[in-house]
RNA sequence: GCCCCGGUAGUUCAACGGAUAGAAUAGAAGUUUCCUAAACUUUUGAUAGCAGUUCGAUUCUGCUCCGGGGUACCA
């Protein structure tokens, strides 16, 4: 049992003699002390001023008293307020640390064959350009977020739907057919997601042109002109086609494909992200149109004049929502229906969780709805895992225009800059250049990821490309320097074959105690980041409790502690927290160095 | 128009309804005969506005102002 949970069943206990107050324990969740003040835990007594009918103070009092008498773990207290400061006795720490040494995998709850099965979809990229730091956000956080309910117990299928098929690909298709004159990967250097993603801006840019050609001669509107547009007929005949599976469409569709998923593989493998399924929106699409033809029937959806199908929602205070278009052809949500479909029949699925930006809400409400009427039973209950959008200085970014940072060559800048910083502070000197380039890959991937996931998810986040990403302060190299600086220490205390001592009668110093207090603190961390899906607060507990690390490092020395069995307790510190820093910065997908 | 989300130091981010709103960075000043100074210490600096609920509001409610997103036969 942690020490809050102790505390907080002798509080409940407490007021239930003293006040005759029922305070469930778990409603009792005891906070650490703030600095200026003595004490590790403290208790807010407001919630029990009314059933006590007297001041805070004297209530805070009394149950100080209680648990001094009662509660063994309590050695002293003192009341500011309402706010009852508890000091622990300065030994308990040391049963603490002894325990949390003795723990394989401190923090973390194995899944068994009845864990709930948890399906993560994220990535889910399109095959018409290759992937940018939007992207990267949501494969970190959806990586991340895989990893962190597998720690709280689950069993978790990681799950990417490629966007492989569609308007968008056509237009790379017809854009390489019109003016690629046979240019592959290898003929032109590049990676295949890269060089797709020429050709979509490409078409993009002829587009546009014959766009404002047709307004200007015809006298059209902007609307008008973008349906009459040859190109844009070309690209619908084209997917069209695809739908017919017309041999040679599909045959340019495959061959360009395989050039993207290269690429992509390239990216995911750098980025340290995987999948345990890949669904493709060509193997989906077909399933969803059969349910949505079904619904059709069922009277849930309804024809219209043209012929397009419609959802209704109006009464569920939402809009109408395509699904076929008039040509038969179909939406984004039509493939989403489909792959829910075969994801269910894959897999028994407790829990489906969606990673995918915030500028599709609305999407995923009508998809839940849909889900729900079409009759399958998760709908409603699936999850909208909904981050925010990663904005530049002049907003946000868009393909078509250029505004993008690339994942892959942002990842190589960050990689590059690891190596200098390295260079400059002569950290490297000595070692060989293979140990050289890990080291800046751990580094300057640790930089980027931590950046991106520290942040809380749900909101956006800003990134300034002219400001590169930092090594110093709240970053990851910081997290990960003081995890190499322990290893140091812990390699030299091996060499030096020092005696360990039994350190449970010693009592701990006050960085020692906020030391343990916050490994104590780990696995509850753990658990409210599954319960809230947020990678940020397991970031932000790892550089609070490496800046805990790095004032006890400072302040006290470890092997050359005298003291035999104080030493012991310092080792044991450097040896829990190396272990945390390093199973905490795993739940982000963030590697730590041995040295740097 | 309608619907959602956000607004905290110069900047980037924190804060289960709890104490004097924390960090980082930028600025100023210090620490290395000692386990890695990518570190440590000190210091300047913020809740958009107005009401309300509460012992207590950055947090909950309403209104105003300012940003962002959605409302597509795009994904």
């Amino acid at each position: 049992m942690s020490i809050d949970q102790i505390i907080a069943q002798g509080v409940a206990k407490a007021v239930k003699e003293l006040y005759g107050a029922e305070t469930p324990a778990d409603q009792i969740v005891p906070q650490t002390t703030r600095k200026e003040f003595e004490g590790n835990l403290t208790v807010v007594v407001f919630p029990w001023v009314k059933a006590a009918r007297k001041s805070p103070e004297q209530v805070g009092t009394e149950i100080g008293n209680w648990l001094v008498d009662n509660e063994p773990a309590v050695d002293r207290f003192n009341v500011v307020k309402g706010f009852l400061n508890l000091v622990i006795e300065p030994t308990f720490w040391c049963s603490v640390l002894r325990h949390i040494e003795d723990t394989t995998d401190f923090g973390l709850t194995a899944a068994t064959e009845n864990s709930p099965l948890v399906m993560v979809e994220y990535s889910s990229p399109n095959t018409n350009k290759p992937l940018h730091l939007g992207h990267v956000r949501n494969n970190l956080l959806g990586f991340s977020l895989a990893e962190i309910l597998k720690a709280c117990g689950n069993r978790v299928v990681k799950t990417n739907i490629v966007n492989d098929r569609g308007i968008h690909i056509c237009k790379s298709m017809l854009a390489w057919q019109k003016w690629g004159d046979g240019v592959t990967p290898e003929k032109a250097g590049k990676k295949g997601d890269h060089l797709i993603g020429d050709f979509y801006v490409l078409f993009d840019k002829h587009f546009k042109q014959e766009v404002k050609e047709l307004m200007e001669r015809e006298g059209i509107s902007e609307d008008e002109a973008k349906q009459k547009s040859p190109l844009m007929t070309e690209a619908r005949e084209m997917l069209r086609r695809w739908e017919e599976k017309d041999p040679d469409v599909r045959k340019l569709w495959e061959m360009m494909n395989s050039w993207v998923y290269d690429g992509f593989g390239d990216t995911y493998k750098r980025l340290g992200v995987d999948f345990d399924k890949i669904y493709y929106e060509s193997d989906t699409y077909l399933e969803g149109k059969a349910k949505v033809l079904e619904g059709l029937e069922k009277g849930i959806m309804t024809r219209d004049a043209d012929g397009s199908v419609w959802a209704d929602l109006t009464d569920a205070g939402l809009d109408r929502k395509l699904l076929l278009r008039s040509d038969g052809t179909s939406v984004y949500m039509t493939q989403d229906i489909g792959t829910a479909k075969l994801r269910f029949q894959d897999y028994p699925i407790d829990k489906m969780i969606y990673v995918v930006g915030n500028e599709q809400n609305y999407h995923f409400q009508v998809l839940s709805l849909l889900l729900d009427r079409l009759g399958f039973k998760w709908g409603k209950d699936l999850v909208h895992f909904s981050y925010g959008m990663v904005e530049l200085p002049e907003g946000k970014m868009k393909s078509r225009e250029g505004t993008v940072v690339d994942a892959d060559d942002l990842m190589e800048e960050m990689v590059s800059g690891a190596r200098e910083v390295s260079r400059e502070l002569g950290k490297l000197d000595g070692l060989t250049e293979a140990e050289t380039e890990e080291i800046s890959e751990i580094v300057g991937l640790g930089a980027l990821k931590y950046f991106l996931l520290k942040v809380d998810p749900r909101k956006n986040m800003l990134f300034n490309p002219k400001e590169s990403i930092d090594f110093n302060g709240n970053t990851g190299p910081f997290i990960q320097y003081t995890y190499a600086r322990i290893r140091s220490v812990l390699r030299k205390a091996a060499e030096m074959n020092l005696t360990a001592a039994d350190y449970s009668a010693v009592a701990p110093n006050e960085k020692e105690i906020a030391l343990i207090q916050t490994l104590a603190d780990f696995p509850a961390t753990v658990q409210e980041a599954g319960r809230t899906y947020s990678p940020a607060i397991i970031a932000n507990y790892v550089y609070e409790l490496v800046k805990q690390y790095n004032q006890f490092y400072h302040d006290y020395s470890i092997l050359k502690e005298d003291d035999a069995a104080v030493r012991s307790l310092r080792l044991a510190l450097c040896d829990a927290t190396s272990r945390v820093v390093a199973t905490g910065m795993g739940l982000l997908g963030i590697r730590v160095p041995e040295r740097m």
